[in-house]
DNA sequence: TATTGTTATACTCTATAACTATA
DNA sequence: TATAGTTATAGAGTATAACAATA
């Protein structure tokens, strides 16, 4: 991966989204052959939680990558810079099992995110197995313009989608449910 | 694929879990080093929407493929069952564009599921393009078993979890974010 | 012997281009 | 020419085994 070629194509792709059963339908009248084009029965699809909760999330990683397009960061390398930042000192285990990362996976973010000068690898002077990670200036800087846009663009989204006590609502039911279920 | 990779493996896989900031912890005395592992401060993460989001999404089609292991049915197959069944006459196009599945990929969806004899193309006798679907005998009654399979131990943990209004409330907003965001 | 970072590898999901057979 | 199903392919994401350096 040379930058982030995730975030890049997001904001040029179109890419196949589930008809909208209002908008999707045609009138019998404007199609040439016979039966026209109708809206499918979801059949209780739209109240299955795996369901509702996949499409929520898609929609959602996309709101983001188009918010951090001048940043070129995903979610993932977002979160990762937010804990380098948050917790210095650690080494790579720590940081990556942390956010559910698999080491292995680790080695070609970070590689990425130190191409990009945005956070560096030391190697700790007590284990020298462990690289400690750090953020560089760039990536300080970088991240700083990131949580603003997330929280300006982003996630004050949500507020006007659902209001201040709804969208509180809703973050701890889905805590409880990433946290219990 | 032969059968179902992802549900065979999900029922026996040991997957890296995000640490639990109150379980990981290591007491200082227990560790033989110096210093402890001390939990890492997530930084607001894990009130941020994509984050939990995205934690939650996991759990759930984890216990989904759990409550489903007995009939090796992942959640995308599921909806195609269903969708499948509430909508006959239908083709492929139009049950894949439905579920948001690229007509690419939807082909070797349905080789296993046919393969399974869960549902089977028919060749529309209108337009000799298209295949139309339908369950099989056997088909519908995986279905059914799905359905009170998902509905007592898959849904049924969601109100135990949150409770009925919560649920709903919950499902609500979800699918407000899934259309409107 | 155990752990850290790493490589190699594999499987799933998702995405695009292009073919074929029909229309 | 346009569309339905298909093939081939490529890129992310995620998973495991095993290796070298270090403890």
């Amino acid at each position: 991966m040379t930058v982030s070629k995730a975030a890049e194509k997001t904001a040029e792709k179109t890419s196949e989204k589930p008809a909208d059963p209002a908008k999707g339908r045609k009138d019998a009248a404007e199609s040439q052959g016979q039966g026209a084009a109708e809206a499918l029965q979801l059949g209780g699809l739209s109240e299955q939680l795996g369901y509702v909760l996949k499409r929520a999330q898609l929609k959602v990683f996309e709101n983001f990558l188009r918010c951090m397009a001048s940043l070129q960061l995903t979610p993932a390398q977002f979160s990762v810079l937010l804990l380098v930042e948050k917790n210095p000192g650690r080494n790579q285990t720590e940081i990556a099992s942390t956010l559910g990362i698999l080491r292995p996976n680790f080695v070609a973010m970070l590689d990425n995110l130190e191409s990009r000068d945005l956070c560096a690898r030391i190697r700790s002077t007590n284990d020298r197995r462990s690289h400690i990670l750090v953020l560089t200036d760039k990536g300080k800087a970088v991240l700083a313009r990131a949580k603003k846009l997330v929280a300006t663009k982003h996630e004050a989204r949500l507020n006007d989608l659902l209001g201040q006590s709804n969208r509180e609502a809703l973050i701890a039911m889905l805590s409880k449910i990433a946290n219990e279920f």
